[in-house]
DNA sequence: TTCTCGGTAAGAATTATTCTTATTTGCATA
DNA sequence: TATGCAAATAAGAATAATTCTTACCGAGAA
């Protein structure tokens, strides 16, 4: 539970970056809605809609899970969140917007952040450039993370 | 409907690859497995189940959704076909195993290959070496197709 | 040809997400 | 500070995608 945080430093930008959008966008301030931003800019694990539900339990006993769903496409629509592309059933979310790539363990289906500046600045193959408009480029890595490797070789986890 | 095909000669090829690794898995040849397969096979598309489903009701107008799910579920165990990874509720699948990668049109939600060689033999960066064991890397691209990007701008199509 | 077990169809069940409706709340204005 | 109203919310119903259950069927071995 105390893993899976972003430093409180930054939090406090992104927050009011996050409310003067909604200002912006002629969105309402909501105890909800900044609650649910909040406890995504928080977490670094991608969570899902019913994972975020959850975890704010504690803080909004009565928020119900299609108020969740519902923010979280509002958010999206307001290029505030992103919803993370998986073969899962459930949907995962991130408010980090800014440029990064996913390595995803099939193991575990933990979903990590990565930096990769030599392949963003990598122009594309040519006969790509013709397909059309191209708004973003992505990698996406499978495979097993260390943890479950370890727990696969039997080993005790450190 | 005479698009989305996969050149025949090598469908071909193909299907006895396919038929040769369901009788290595004791996984027996029925008259659906073939079908389904031979559908994907032949599409370019990245089709859903339904969409599968759909289109095979000529040849095997019994069919049930539920086999086509089962039947790709099974493949997808074998390798032998994968699933396509999207933030569509749908889930699109390929039978197309060697490395590619995908653009995706954000308006017609089309999905098309593409391939990208000097990117597939770039090194992964340092620090993610240390993650795990890594099985693949794949680059998604998302922007609005040539096609798209006409109609918003009023042109007839060719 | 017969036997056996995995595969299939049909419909019920489950899971994830969205819609409907009545109520509440943010916030602009009096 | 009080008032009005559109937007947002909660609760539960509804829908969409996928999976399970069960009884029957057919592929392939003997």
């Amino acid at each position: 539970m105390s893993e899976n945080l972003a430093p409180d430093s930054s939090l406090q930008q992104q927050m009011e970056t996050f409310e003067e959008t909604c200002r912006t966008a002629d969105l309402k301030l909501t105890h909800q809605r900044l609650e649910i931003y909040r406890e995504l800019a928080r977490a670094t694990d991608h969570p899902s809609a019913e994972t975020l539900h959850t975890r704010l339990q504690k803080s909004l006993p009565t928020l119900s899970l299609d108020t969740v769903y519902r923010t979280l496409a509002t958010f999206e629509q307001h290029h505030l969140v992103k919803k993370v592309q998986t073969v899962d059933s459930q949907a995962h979310f991130e408010a980090q917007m800014s440029q990064h790539h996913h390595v995803i363990c099939d193991s575990c289906k933990e979903i990590m952040d990565f930096h990769w500046n030599s392949f963003d600045s990598t122009p594309l193959p040519e006969d790509l450039r013709q397909w059309g408009a191209i708004r973003n480029k992505n990698v996406t890595i499978h495979g097993t993370c260390r943890k479950c490797q370890d727990v696969k070789a039997g080993k005790k986890p450190a």
